[in-house]
DNA sequence: AACGCGCCCTGTCCGC
DNA sequence: TGCGGACAGGGCGCGT
């Protein structure tokens, strides 16, 4: 479910509404969804105050201090369905909830997980630092260049949609918004990345920019399950140019939006639009 | 070693 | 109405 966008926005969230907080209990319902013990995690967290919350690819980083052990942060990924909620002590659990700690002040930050693809670790700081450097470009940053995104195309003939989504190289793009970079960058999404010409990969770091930019402003894409920290949808599912869009026809061209599929998931593209 | 595929899990939708 | 199959914002581990 969630993408770069949608994870920014229950980032930014979470700064405004618990940065500064302590835990005060933590209570683990579904087991699968801890990377390690449940039960350390539980023990780990009361008493923790929350410094600050960041996001590095699709994962939240809540770094923690006064954790018994000193386990700095907790690293969440939200995989499909993941929500964190942000909620009073005294509003009922919603369904599929897998973890709830419980803040001093009387508020609760709920995880839920229809899917439970998500995952929830407690890691130290050196472990967080050799986890992230493990992973690829952020698209927002000043390191994305068209240049990089470039130079590291050339070193691989996977299609160039399939290399977008891959974390070890530029983080944060899924399906979605790998689609529709690929329709505003006007690239066939079958097209093999060492192929791509300079003018392509410049306009394909640009629309990375720009689409994301534009969905965050929108607090992202809900289809189905995505909501924000409060529970509300991201609006930009409207703002959508291809992805989800088989047979209608093109915004820019008329003919109709077709569907393939690459690496078992949906790609929607124009072919009149995008060589 | 890069790459492609199956799998994790629950819910929804579509065709028969 | 019911039921089976396909599919859904992600990512890991496997075999080649």
């Amino acid at each position: 479910m969630p993408e770069l966008p949608e994870v920014e926005t229950i980032v930014r969230d979470l700064q405004r509404l618990v940065t500064g907080a302590t835990m005060k209990d933590a209570t683990v319902l579904r087991p699968d969804l801890i990377e390690g013990e449940a039960g350390s995690l539980e023990a780990e967290l009361p008493a923790a105050r929350i410094d600050s919350i960041d996001r590095r690819a699709k994962n939240i980083i809540v770094s923690l201090s006064k954790s018994r052990r000193g386990a700095d942060h907790l690293v969440i990924n939200l995989g499909m369905t993941g929500r964190v909620l942000v909620l009073a002590g005294s509003d009922a659990d919603p369904p599929h909830t897998g973890v709830i700690i419980g803040l001093k002040d009387g508020r609760k930050i709920v995880y839920q997980d229809v899917r439970r693809f998500g995952r929830l670790e407690l890691l130290s700081a050196g472990e967080w630092r050799a986890r992230s450097d493990s992973l690829g470009y952020e698209p927002l940053s000043d390191e994305f260049t068209a240049e990089a995104l470039h130079e590291l195309a050339k070193k691989s003939k996977v299609a160039v949609k399939v290399w977008l989504m891959d974390q070890k190289r530029v983080v944060g793009v899924g399906n979605i918004y790998a689609s529709e970079a690929m329709f505003r960058a006007g690239i066939d999404p079958r097209k093999s990345a060492e192929r791509l010409t300079k003018a392509e990969a410049k306009r394909l770091q640009a629309s990375v920019r720009e689409v994301l930019l534009e969905a965050i402003n929108f607090r992202g894409t809900t289809l189905m399950d995505y909501r924000d920290a409060a529970g509300e949808k991201g609006e930009f599912s409207r703002r959508l140019r291809v992805y989800d869009r088989e047979g209608e026809p093109c915004v820019t061209c008329g003919k109709k939006v077709e569907r393939v599929v690459q690496g078992g998931r949906s790609t929607f593209f124009c072919p009149s639009c995008q060589k």
